[in-house]
DNA sequence: TTTAACGGTGTACAAAATACACTATTAAAA
DNA sequence: TTTTAATAGTGTATTTTGTACACCGTTAAA
């Protein structure tokens, strides 16, 4: 079959927002950019969507190029299209994010990026429109984490209530009544509570819970509430 | 500067889903395509995206080109990007939807391109992965309409409990009960009555409203509370 | 044995959502 | 002129959900 004739053919790109959790802080994974322009540079880790492969694909790739995992929570964000977002050549970009378990990110493999996790009130300044991609994906988790439960994706297996509550008050930059917190988080029947506790963060210990998967994949879904006031997502755009 | 070297370059295309609400039916807009491949065949409005303008630029140029409109609700819904979905040559298409008062849309402008509005449990087969697009564009429409006031782009500047009721019926496919939906609506402080009655579907006639433009978009991007039971938006995507 | 630091729980009150039924209006028909 | 039929408009009681709030438990280290 003949090709479209006359058409302009365009450059498409990924980036990936890789947001990882380390028990206290929400932070997201820069590499220092390999090439030109801008080579040096702080930057998402990126790349070239290839003629044999979907966004999907592309997204999968590159985030396993950077961390090594396969099989993680990847969601397509947001494309980027302004004509001069790159300086060099008009290229269109389709942002992904991921949630990861930071402690499943394999150092080693990123060593060829320089890759570092920065806390997201503390990145440094990126090329093109990446900054606001960041500001995109975070309005997004925001948005979504109130109605779903996406953030256990970046918990361990085995995690505790007060590690989870950290973990919504990172990302809401907001504080939550510890009792409503886990009264709301355990009527969900999201949790299994196991016997073993963590002892690394006080002397008492808390207990671990893991995710009941069943439920979790019937209510993922549904509008759950996960956040007291959600009129503290004011600015979010979806 | 030098071009990116050695990186295949792709088509991109932008495709529409427009819909329309006449008073009963939710619809969409189609258009018979005009080349091949699968010409003739009922699609959405679409088209290539030039080299100097950017994605929200060639949707709205798009948009335009069917509808005559300018300035309506057009927000960008996902990229579809698998590699197979136009079997003539790679082409990775970014869907838009609009939002659009169905009596502003001008037929003749069309004419070239034969459209016509159909119900959307009626609609017909579409070409290529069209049909994922618009049951993408549907849930997107539940999900944010159950939280963010955009039904309202769909009715003309005047309109009446009733219509709206209609409209959130049509989009849930469900029914409310009409007590209870006009406390919901009135008490968000979006409706201004106006003295005007429309008299054409009852004998005793229906109270006009417009919108309050100032607090609409104040609120526009808060969470309100505009259907009754958000678990029956189960299958939503985001 | 005391201290300090974090973990875990319950209740009372307020707000919001829900279920539910009758009257009002008026053009057209009898 | 009265009746009918079709749609518009409104209020209250109950249930559910959200919110505010304080004390005891545990245990390692001092």
């Amino acid at each position: 079959m003949q090709k479209y004739s006359k058409q302009t053919r365009l450059l498409l790109a990924v980036d990936c927002i890789i947001f990882g959790f380390d028990g206290d802080t929400l932070k997201i994974l820069l590499i220092k950019r390999g090439f030109q322009p801008e080579k040096g540079n702080w930057s998402l880790m990126g790349g070239f969507v290839q003629v044999d492969e979907s966004l999907d694909q592309a997204s999968n790739r590159i985030l396993k190029q950077l961390t090594g995992l396969e099989g993680v929570y990847l969601e397509q964000l947001y494309t980027f299209g302004d004509v001069n977002r790159d300086p060099k050549e008009r290229t269109v970009s389709t942002a992904y994010f991921a949630l990861i378990d930071i402690h499943k990110y394999e150092t080693q493999l990123s060593n060829d990026y320089h890759a570092e996790w920065f806390p997201l009130k503390r990145t440094p300044k990126l090329i093109f429109d990446q900054q606001e991609m960041v500001e995109t994906a975070k309005k997004r988790i925001r948005y979504k984490a109130a109605l779903h439960p996406i953030l256990f994706e970046l918990l361990p297996g085995k995690f505790t209530l007060p590690q989870l509550q950290m973990l919504y008050e990172s990302v809401y930059n907001t504080t939550i009544d510890k009792r409503n917190f886990s009264k709301r988080i355990l009527a969900t029947g999201l949790m299994i509570k196991l016997t073993e506790k963590d002892k690394t963060s006080s002397r008492r210990g808390a207990f671990y819970y893991q995710l009941n998967m069943k439920n979790y994949y019937a209510k993922f879904q549904s509008f759950l509430n996960f956040i007291p006031n959600p009129d503290s997502l004011l600015q979010a755009i979806y």
